[in-house]
RNA sequence: GCGCGCGUAGCUCAGCGGCUAGAGCAUCGCCCUUACAAGGCGGGGGUCGCCGGUUCGAAUCCGGCCGCGCGCACCA
């Protein structure tokens, strides 16, 4: 151990990938699979995009689920973190479009067969990168049983519960109007929308003349070039202005189709002029108006983003913005735009290309979900399934009792293919090829969000009745962020009960979305985002950041615990900004934990043979200090039960600062010196090594780095093997000390109050206050109180010429040279002040007979014993006061 | 527009009917240096978003505003 001497700094860079190295090596993350899931703990992780690097998000989930997964399994439990990657249908065929690109070719160059062999060299060649950035947090994921939605196993439970909810009828295929990324060309799901406010649009009024040939009815829209497909103006049923139009025709500019007037309450009398041109073809709400009305459906923009022929030979082949030009042009040449008006309104973009979706009719495959939501509904409701905080259970109850049919078709060649296949009329599905000839497979393939919610069960073996299944499902603990609790968690929940038979998870944590510090989103592209590893290792500091504050150029290598610890720290069920302190905070702790360790190490016997010493308790303040270590381990679990990681990383904090290194270590340092009686030196040694063993061992979740490394430093590593698969340490009931903290808190509160009056009386540092102490409660702390204080309670029993309130009594100040008796004449006198204002609140405050009267009994008493405590110290000081006097 | 949440010290937050509103970090001053770029003591800094109500008593409960965030639905 001759390192401990000269190494004064916790280095994590030189110590996490050797420790690393070993909890990989030893297997503890790759449990067997035996026993049941109601005894095991699991967790499956929200599996990252094949193609994705760690982001904040990542790191704070996977701390967080970390120390899940440490917690149980420091408790005895079979735990399994499962641990995959999603295939990310859009995200990865893009990659590797985009090197297609560059090598100057494309992906309908190659086809569609030799396409997808390209993605699967790209992953085995790039993907998963984020998986060895989870090992540099310390995330004890099994990266010996590695998942991949894509797998064939995996890709075998995908079309089971295709081929069964198709055969269910739950699945079916229909012309619809979708929301279409054009950029993507595929049709993207409802929750794949994101709508953006702020765009700035013309509307304009354009006037549809009447069939009759008299007068006109104007309507307003925004986008013009869909009047091409209009089939129907509607109006209010009440709206006076139209009451004798309803039923008569209307001649479509430019296309010269006769549309009728319908009236239906949908429409606004008090918007525009009150018209509404309805567009069946290419507006959600027309589609349903139309549904109504019996209307027909004309599509004017293809897939293709392009007009169709259906627009008219003057606008086929036209982008969607040349024909909105185009359309615009002509109706002003036939005199027919009335107005024009800048409008500022909420869009429709696609999440995954960011282009402005295009709503159209399409051929796809949805998923009827009311059937499969309602148990879904039930489980939480009753319970079963809990969603931490509460709040967001109304939120996923909310979205699943209004649920609509999901779009699951995407028009891509990354992904699993739909198991259907045609010929002629007919249709075959089914989880192989149909016998025969002439048969086609559907092309499109299925939405990646189809595969990932079967995630819990599929990644261990269903529909196989495996052993993995039976050990770890339904799994404990889903840990994710609020934006993917419709898109992910709530899918997770219909599957697991219609396919596993049982809830996914028993409890859901939604965590905190971590922002930039100035509040805005961490992203890249803005300049916001700060990269985990340049956290642990060392890295630029954003310029959004360093501009805003007073740090600027790189982040110092905090290291792992660190980032871990900060990153809990700030954690909280809300979104919170990212908060350099708290990782800073952690770096000091895990340093701290260090020299702490060190302190003892280089003090007392730490003999390998006795690797686990007991307790020898002996004095007032080792009674403290274990009952005090009694509360934080309690305290730890029961935080990270709770899911307050922020208040157990915290306490923790406040644990090793405070109370041991502080207080303890400060408290026993006499005891440790050449001339320390031996016997006490032994027994207190043992004590050392028990708090430290036991705290270390509490904190290692949180901070595995350094805890890990110290347990080897202490020789335990030897004996008992890792810390990662020790036991967390049991408590000891025998060791709370109601007593002794009762006795220690006083202490506290006197080495303060003394320490106070020294600084505020001039006293110099180092000179030690001859004193006699009149107070209660000091039978077993005096001498420490008086060591850590630097006043000797043994001077003699002289006449005091000062006086110094601490709680149970006073202490009297014998003259010496160290006192200035102006200073601590003036000093008392402020002390005096401060308690007779006191005395009057309460005075005052007692006096209120509304307060006697009607305030509960306990707080009334409580305040009058506090005046009474506040009259005896003002009366010791007084007494005190005249007698120097 | 509807719903949910949040506005407390420079920062991050705790407190959520009753001690003179706190902690950590930051900052300033003094002191110390005996595991620790550590420690000790003190100072500055708060109309607890605003207004009103309930109550003996409100940061805390209720109502209304204002601001921010999120979700849902959107008027073409």
């Amino acid at each position: 151990m001759g390192d401990l001497e000269d190494r004064t700094r916790f280095e994590p860079a030189e110590v996490e990938p050797r420790i690393v190295a070993r909890w990989l090596q030893s297997g503890l993350v790759h449990p067997e699979p035996a026993g049941a899931a109601a005894e095991n703990y699991s967790i499956a992780v929200p599996p990252p995009n094949v193609t994705g690097v760690l982001h904040m998000g990542h790191a704070l989930n996977g701390a967080i689920q970390d120390v899940l997964a440490r917690s149980h399994r420091m408790r005895g439990q079979r735990t399994k973190w499962i641990l995959g990657t999603d295939h990310a249908g859009i995200a990865t065929q893009r990659q590797v479009e985009k090197r297609l690109i560059a090598e100057g070719t494309a992906r309908e160059a190659l086809g569609r067969d030799a396409f997808v062999r390209r993605v699967w060299e790209w992953r085995e060649e790039h993907g998963g990168q984020i998986i060895d950035q989870f090992k540099r947090l310390g995330a004890t994921l099994d990266y010996a049983d590695e998942r991949f939605t894509m797998d064939k196993r995996y890709a075998q439970a995908v079309l089971k519960v295709f081929v069964e909810l198709y055969e269910q009828g739950l699945i079916y295929r229909d012309n619809y109007l979708v929301n279409w990324d054009p950029g993507l060309r595929s049709a993207i799901s409802d929750l794949e929308v994101e709508e953006r406010e702020g765009i700035v649009d013309t509307m304009y009024a354009i006037a549809y003349p009447l069939a009759s040939g008299e007068g006109e009815v104007v309507i307003s829209t925004v986008r013009p070039e869909t009047l091409l497909a209009d089939t129907a103006v509607a109006v209010h049923p009440d709206d006076d202005r139209y009451a004798g139009l309803v039923g008569q025709e209307l001649i479509l500019p430019l296309v010269g189709r006769r549309l009728e007037i319908i009236a239906d309450p949908y429409v606004k009398t008090d918007f525009g002029t009150g018209a509404l041109k309805i567009t069946p073809g290419h507006d959600s709400n027309d589609f349903e108006i139309g549904n109504k009305h019996g209307l027909e459906r004309i599509s004017v923009i293809g897939e293709d983003g392009l007009m169709t022929a259906q627009a008219g030979e003057a606008y086929e082949g036209l982008t969607v913005a040349q024909a909105r030009v185009r359309v615009v042009a002509d109706l002003d040449a036939a005199g027919l735009i009335r107005a024009r008006d800048e409008y500022v309104h909420t869009v429709p973009f696609s999440h995954r290309s960011g282009e402005r979706v295009e709503p159209l009719i399409s051929l796809q495959w949805f998923m009827r979900m009311d059937e499969l939501a309602a148990p879904a509904i039930d489980v939480v409701r009753d319970g079963r399934v809990r969603i931490h905080p509460p709040s967001q259970s109304k939120r996923y109850v909310d979205w699943l009792s209004e649920i609509r049919p999901w779009c699951i078709s995407r028009q891509l060649w990354w992904g699993h293919q739909i198991p259907v296949w045609y010929r002629g009329a007919e249709t075959y599905c089914g989880l192989t090829p149909p016998e025969g000839e002439g048969w086609e497979q559907d092309p499109d393939v299925l939405d990646t969000w189809f595969s990932s919610a079967l995630w819990p069960f599929a990644t261990l073996g269903w529909p196989d009745e495996t052993p993995e299944l039976r050990a770890f499902y339904p799994t404990d603990v889903l840990s994710t962020a609020r934006d993917i609790l419709f898109l992910w968690v709530a899918r997770m929940v219909m599957m697991g009960l219609r396919f596993a038979g049982d809830i996914p998870f028993t409890d859901v944590y939604v965590h905190s979305i971590i922002q930039a510090p100035d509040g805005r989103r961490m992203s890249k592209s803005l300049g916001t985002g700060i990269d985990p590893l340049d956290l642990i290792d060392g890295g630029p500091r954003p310029p959004a950041y360093g501009a805003s504050s007073a740090h600027a150029g790189d982040f110092p290598a905090y290291g792992a615990d660190a980032l871990r610890f900060g990153l809990l720290a700030m954690s909280s069920t809300q979104d919170v900004r990212f908060s350099e302190e708290k990782v800073a905070q952690g770096q000091a702790l895990a340093n701290k934990l260090y020299n702490a360790t060190r302190f003892v190490a280089l003090r007392v016997n730490t003999d390998p043979a006795h690797p686990a010493p007991a307790p020898l308790p002996r004095t007032v303040e080792d009674r403290w200090i274990l009952s005090r270590l009694q509360a934080i381990k309690a305290d730890t679990v029961a935080r990270v039960d709770g899911f307050d990681f922020a208040k157990a990383a915290l306490g923790l904090y406040d644990f090793v600062y405070g109370d041991l290194c502080d207080w303890y270590l400060e408290l026993v340092k006499p005891r440790l010196g050449e001339d320390a009686d031996r016997a006490d030196r032994a027994a207190l040694g043992a004590t050392l090594l028990h708090v430290l063993r036991e705290t270390i061992a509490t904190a290692h979740p949180i901070v595995p780095f350094v805890t890990e490394e110290l347990w080897g430093l202490l020789g335990y590593a030897e004996a008992e093997g890792l810390l990662a698969s020790a036991s967390l340490p049991e408590l000891d009931d025998a060791l709370v000390d109601t007593a002794a903290e009762a006795q220690m808190d006083r202490a506290i509160e006197a080495i303060t109050a003394l320490r106070a009056w020294r600084e505020q009386v001039g006293v110099q540092a180092g000179a030690i206050v001859p004193a006699v102490l009149r107070a209660a409660g000091y039978e077993q702390t005096a001498e420490r109180v008086g060591g850590l204080a630097r006043f000797d309670f043994e001077a003699g029993d002289g006449e005091p010429v000062a006086t110094i309130a601490i709680a149970g009594g006073v202490v009297g100040v014998l003259a010496s040279d160290a006192v200035d008796l102006g200073a601590a004449g003036r000093r008392l006198d402020e002390a005096r002040e401060k308690l007779a204002s006191e005395i009057t609140r309460a005075e005052g405050k007692l006096a209120n007979a509304g307060f006697v009267a009607k305030a509960p009994a306990e707080v009334v008493a409580a305040e009058r014993s506090k005046l009474g405590r506040l009259r005896e110290e003002h009366a010791a000081l007084s007494t005190q006061a005249q007698a120097q006097a």
